[in-house]
DNA sequence: TTGATAAATCTTGACGTCAAGATATTTTTG
DNA sequence: CAAAAATATCTTGACGTCAAGATTTATCAA
């Protein structure tokens, strides 16, 4: 008898008529993928980061040399829009972790590079992250995460399919 | 191969010394929330209601009779600071769809009251957003909504134990 | 070549959230 | 009973996000 469990059991008494079973969860994914968040931020912070400044770098460094990306593909990757791109770029710029530098065969669009800097912070903050993450996990048994991973990927692609 | 994957891999290919298996699980589990949220937020909007506004109304509703709670209550349960709070129920307030009313054993604190208006309105919105729920979990079998429910309940008594 | 359409990014304005601090009331302590 | 601490809510200012539309450049068709 979790706090969703509690939800559920009021919406059954409050309206019998409802099947809640996908609510719960549902429910669950949502509120586990909020105090995982609320975890990670911490990490970031440390870093002076944040999700949408660490979601940036990180996708640049992964991308490998020469750590350049377009802001259409950095959208792609990242599940935002592009008025949302626009800003996060504009912040790492102004703070010296990326550069925008015009691309020599399309004048329409950008690409987007990681600084020294950049390349620097974002390989110090990954690796602390990473080790955040480890601890997030670790309620779980290795067991556990193999299944619960295997279902989550076989939900998300329903959702994912191109 | 689905998109977390990919990200893993590159990962593993820059950064091999780190271990990313967490990331993959916790990834999963932050890209699915994003993606049930955004469509059952256009549920919501069916109803002229949004996250925040229906979070509020179903707590409310699904307390029962006579379908008042404080804002600390609420607070609790619906994982936002208090800031966030006044001011979802100042909008609601607006809409007429839920009242303050001064608590006559504690004056700091108040009472808030779904109106009649807002009564009418969550009993329909809530009904379209079960089906909608419903339709979001229809890509896993029922056994696999169970298998998942229990991993995800498991997960998350880490995290909400009081 | 020229006009129409598509594509990539940026701009704008509104909104929801949060952290930190302010205010008012209650509870506890001495 | 008076002072101090705790509690409940609200206020403020900053920030990240989004949708819709604007701008610039590329591509395609006639």
């Amino acid at each position: 008898m979790d706090h969703v469990d509690r939800i559920l059991a009021q919406w059954r008494r409050e309206r019998p008529d409802l099947d809640v079973a996908p609510m719960g969860l549902i429910g669950r994914i949502k509120r586990l993928s909020q105090h995982l968040t609320r975890e990670m931020e911490q990490t970031w912070a440390a870093h002076g980061l944040n999700l949408a400044s660490f979601d940036v770098l990180a996708t640049l460094r992964r991308a490998g040399p020469p750590y350049r990306l377009s802001p259409g593909d950095l959208m792609a990757t990242t599940m935002v829009t592009s008025g949302t791109m626009t800003n996060r770029i504009d912040q790492l710029e102004k703070a010296g972790l990326v550069e925008r530098i015009p691309n020599p065969e399309d004048g329409r669009s950008f690409l987007i590079a990681l600084s020294k800097k950049g390349f620097a912070l974002i390989d110090e903050a990954a690796t602390a992250h990473v080790a955040t993450q480890e601890r997030l996990v670790s309620g779980l048994s290795k067991k556990d995460r193999k299944a619960l991973d295997a279902l989550l990927k076989a939900y998300l692609a329903g959702f994912e399919e191109s």
